[in-house]
DNA sequence: TTGAAATATTGAACAATGTTCATTTATTTT
DNA sequence: AAAATAAATGAACATTGTTCAATATTTCAA
């Protein structure tokens, strides 16, 4: 291996911890109170050091929410062995409840926060390939049910749309603290009933 | 009026003024980008009278949320004429997304931010007065529907939160960036079409 | 009217944050 | 070993929210 090899392997191990140390800390202590010398003293390295290896905070946080992504689509993908389009479109409804109560500051990251999104603003990027894809694997679901015979009179995309802002709506409730302050019960047991009732209504011919 | 009373009424004045000039330019540049300072300035008094008048930020942010669900209040408070609930359902919808719609800040206060709900934990308030009053006017609105023979097998409450769940989740998914971020076309009218979506799927019996 | 007491207002100062960049340290090449 | 290149550093800056001793203003009894 080469110089220019090593230094270059190095280089991506640096920018992987650095990613590491940023991503431990905001599962401890949440993405708000993590800050960039928090990530430096984390990894032993200095406020300097991360920023050679990311522009900004944005930067930083725009990579995690990727790596989020990729957990979300690894969840979702098993869903593809459910056969009946409508049953996994329930089931992705759970997959990605229980990844917003797994993962809250994640998927507040993913779906709320606003750095990624600048982070695609600052780089002219217009393109948000990860949550296009996500959407995509509801969408391509939702026109298997149209095939099958579900949803008639409805258009896809915007019905894709609506059933995705439906679950995500639940979520974001639940994540920032409006359910607990509706006071209607336990908020996690709230959340999965009222995704039930979402259910019954998607299932009505 | 004794000196007492007008000193009284000068005090709320001056905390009248506070929060006309903070949701002055909270509207002008958003909220992220008004400070204490700002707000200071804005009206001609210093930074330490802000803080005489309101304990923190959180303070003054729960406030002006306060008058959000005045607002938003009175726009609903309009459709108790529509006698047909389902109708009435429909329509709370549509006012909700044309006040998110017109005042996204406003909106995102209100239901995403996390200031005025911890406003409420520090004084160690448990009551979301404000968003339980506007979830009874949906979930009183959904009884109705259930009156009337529609809703056949749901629980009105999850079904009620499972509805607010998904028109708010639309409508963040909008302030939030992430349907101009899908490249679906016009954000607003992808918004507006995914709620009628949602309106025909309640509507079916 | 006056002057002491009460009240209201001020803005400098603090800690925490993201960010920058001249300087230092380490590594590679000659 | 020296020179050139690359990597890492941390002090310094601007901007926040927030505090609080000092200053200015108002009140009201004598």
């Amino acid at each position: 291996m080469s110089t220019a090899e090593r230094k270059t392997k190095e280089k991506e191990e640096l920018r992987a911890l650095i990613l590491k140390g940023a991503k431990k800390l905001f599962i401890e202590r949440g993405i708000e109170q993590t800050t960039i010398r928090n990530i430096a003293d984390e990894i032993n390295y200095s406020v300097g050091t991360v920023y050679v290896y990311f522009k900004d905070k944005n930067s930083i946080l725009h990579e995690l929410h990727t790596l989020g992504f990729k957990q979300l689509g690894g969840e979702m993908r098993v869903l593809f062995s459910v056969s009946e389009p409508m049953e996994r479109l329930a089931a992705i409804g759970r997959v990605y409840i229980r990844f917003a109560v797994d993962n809250p500051d994640m998927y507040d990251l993913m779906f709320n926060m606003k750095a990624p999104m600048e982070y695609l603003h600052r780089i002219e990027k217009e393109e948000w390939n990860e949550g296009k894809a996500t959407f995509n694997v509801l969408k391509t679901t939702v026109e298997e049910c149209i095939r099958q015979g579900y949803f008639i009179g409805h258009q896809p995309e915007p019905l894709s749309f609506a059933i995705w802002g439906g679950v995500h709506g639940m979520c974001s409730l639940y994540i920032r603290g409006r359910i607990r302050a509706v006071n209607l019960g336990d908020p996690e047991i709230v959340l999965i009933a009222a995704h039930e009732e979402f259910v019954k209504l998607l299932n009505k011919q």
